[in-house]
DNA sequence: TTAATGACCTATC
DNA sequence: CGATAGGCCATTA
């Protein structure tokens, strides 16, 4: 397809397990770091949600995002607790341990 | 083709 | 630190 859709789905698909990003990192990872809401949008028509991990995109600040289409937030979080992933008391993904910032997988 | 949309980000008050 | 405003781009109708 080539579109930039499959750009991001791809990185998305690159992310490891116990690891998350956000969307501007993708975005840039993708191709161009201006790409942030069409991440979004991108996570949000979601064809493949089996196969695209999008539990492991969060924002900027690290907070799940509200139309999560995978059931909620409750189980975006149990999975990435499962995958070893940690959170603050804020309710928010500690960041600081878990970023992947694309130079690894 | 034009207009509208959105799971964002950054800067400013 | 919280709230507001603007910008940004591809995709869809």
């Amino acid at each position: 397809m080539g579109s930039v859709f499959n750009r991001i789905y791809d990185v998305v698909k690159r992310i490891p397990k116990g690891k998350v990003s956000t969307y501007g990192i993708i975005a840039q990872l993708a191709g161009n770091p201006r790409w942030a809401r069409v991440v979004g949008y991108a996570l949000h028509v979601n064809p493949f949600p089996e196969e695209i991990p999008c539990h492991r995109v969060v924002n900027r600040k690290g907070e799940l995002s509200g139309s999560f289409a995978f059931g909620g937030l409750d189980v975006q979080r149990e999975l990435l607790e499962k995958e070893g992933v940690g959170f603050l008391p804020d309710g928010r993904v500690d960041m600081s341990k878990h970023l992947w910032n694309g130079l690894y997988e």
